[in-house]
DNA sequence: GCGGCTAGTGTAAACGATTACATTTTTTTG
DNA sequence: CAAAAAAATGTAATCGTTTACACTAGCCGC
């Protein structure tokens, strides 16, 4: 493996020249540029990152802290983080914490150690909380889940509009009797759920029932099949992510209910399924591409200036009306 | 930030002495272990790896290669790989190399930069090709996609009987026109076209048609779309892997078709949706929690000791079949 | 009582880059 | 043309570890 030293040995120049030339500094004569770039060219040299980041104490790498890979938000999202990373030549490093707060203390301690530049975290409620007396040296950007401890870059959706639309979308098709099912491991849903109760109080219902639950696809369908086991039955059921749209969806399925008729149903998140399934369901889509990227350009400009005052950006969310809501027949 | 001589100054022993304790040697004295331990948990002392790393000419990353995340089949990989890893003190650099060579061979790079200790690769079949004469000092385990320069590991699933399995359920089912979809970005989908003419011959029927496509869903909703303005329209159409099932499916939607007495459907790898559309999906199913598991296992043992004789392991996908392609109603 | 062991510890040289500072070379200028 | 300024390059310290080697102290056997 050539190091610098060969290089410069090569060139006949020391390593300082090899280390400018690299850096693109300006200050070397432009005969001298050739004959290093030969050299490096001929050993097809390439600086070690390793030592680089030793010595000037900082990295080409960035974490990306997700609580469940599987569920296609966080797919997308990390998509675009890594593109736009990759863009800065930075690389990235994912981490998954499935909603547990002892892996997120773990897998932020390890990034820690590698030295990251920075890190992309959608930190469970629990850790939220500790947050505020978190006190890191390395920058991070907050997406998907707002945090109190507002001296933080976020990158979020407006959940509490989002969950509005969905909801007045369902009530103004016809339906009255709607569920509502949020995950609990972050305030994604409980900002859905106050959307949510605002639409129907504005519109003058009550909600059936609200139920906060782990966002697993499991919990989603046990829950709606409790649900359908009662005796006042929703007419419409509000799912705050896809994971929980699933499993609702499945139990529906099960019961051989039909969507909308006898149950609509609607939720967050475009996913590959959402069209797929008769009918197909009705969601907000979270301009994922733009969160990634929004929230990694956020980091590198927190990077680059570590004191800038904290800001956090609000994205609005699609409602990509389908079948699973269609207007409510009369009956 | 405290280092590793702040920690000997407290304890009153030199660098080299916190160095042992720490890497668990035990030529130490127990009470001078004791006082290490105590000035490191004074300080919050926390190794730098990148330093470690330097100095020992290793890291406790690999790197997973893989080309596609959003197809679920490599979402569920990366996850077991991470897990697999991080239980072993490994933390995960992903990249995403979208079928095209040029990502490919820029991954590595930085991959090798980073001093990453192994790479876990779903290469391109154009890589396949020149990975006799990329030589290089990491280890590396192929997965998903078997490459013909054998002198790497691999773990891959039986193909060949995959997509025999597959096919001959179909035959038995019934359905005699089959058209084949096969992804033309890996050795999978030929592997997988072996087993369908196989298949095929052994019950003494011909394919309708093989397409070797993009594993795209668009290319596979664009070809499905193409099959049915064929005079000869197939019964049965059989897809390798699940983004090209997807636009198949949804070019059977729209079209108005029903499955399976129209025309049966199948594919690969379990995802959420292939069990909520209706009919749901019949395929092979990857044990891809196994697959990933089995690949870092593969790494870790490869990584320490290096000129062990290359395997490779090939596990076998499972068939479950569901109304996708139930037995034909007499016609 | 002395050479040889062993256990425990310290000293200092790596690892491969960056960079402050020093030095040399070239150009400008009065 | 000499002095000053600017440009180009080199020297060597440094980042935070690990580790080969050296060293000390205590103990053993003869």
């Amino acid at each position: 493996m050539p190091s610098i030293k060969d290089v410069a040995q090569i060139a006949g120049v020391s390593t300082a020249t090899v280390s400018r030339v690299l850096a693109g500094s300006d200050r070397v004569k432009e005969e001298t540029r050739r004959r290093v770039l030969n050299a490096v060219k001929e050993l097809n040299y390439r600086p070690n990152l390793v030592a680089r980041s030793l010595r000037s104490q900082k990295s080409a790498r960035i974490g990306l802290v997700v609580s469940d890979i599987r569920n296609p938000f966080f797919t997308a999202i990390s998509r675009a983080v890594e593109d736009a990373a990759y863009e800065q030549g930075y690389s990235v490093l994912l981490c998954n914490t499935d909603e547990d707060p002892a892996r997120e203390e773990l897998y932020l301690n390890i990034l820690h150690d590698e030295s990251v530049a920075g890190i992309i975290f959608s930190p469970t409620q629990q850790f939220s909380a500790r947050l505020s007396t978190f006190k890191s040296d390395i920058p991070f950007v907050i997406i998907d889940r707002a945090v109190n401890a507002a001296q933080a870059d976020m990158v979020l959706l407006d959940n509490v509009a989002a969950g509005y639309e969905l909801t007045a979308h369902l009530i103004q098709n016809g339906y009255t009797k709607l569920a509502g099912l949020f995950g609990n491991a972050s305030t994604t849903g409980r900002d859905r759920n106050k959307g949510f109760r605002k639409a129907l109080e504005d519109f003058q219902l009550k909600p059936l029932t609200e139920q906060f639950i782990p966002p697993r696809i499991q919990q989603g369908y046990e829950t709606t099949l409790m649900l359908f086991d009662q005796p006042n039955r929703p007419d419409a059921i509000f799912t705050s992510n896809s994971l929980l749209t699933a499993g609702a969806f499945q139990a529906i399925r099960d019961r051989r209910l039909k969507v909308p008729d006898d149950v609509a149903l609607v939720g967050f998140d475009e996913t590959t399924w959402g069209a797929l399934v008769d009918p197909p369901i009705t969601l907000i889509a979270q301009p994922t591409e733009e969160i990634g990227r929004t929230a990694t350009e956020l980091l590198f400009q927190r990077i680059e200036e570590p004191s800038r005052s904290p800001r956090t950006v609000i994205l609005k969310g699609k409602l990509i009306a389908r079948g699973s809501s269609a207007p409510r027949a009369n009956k």
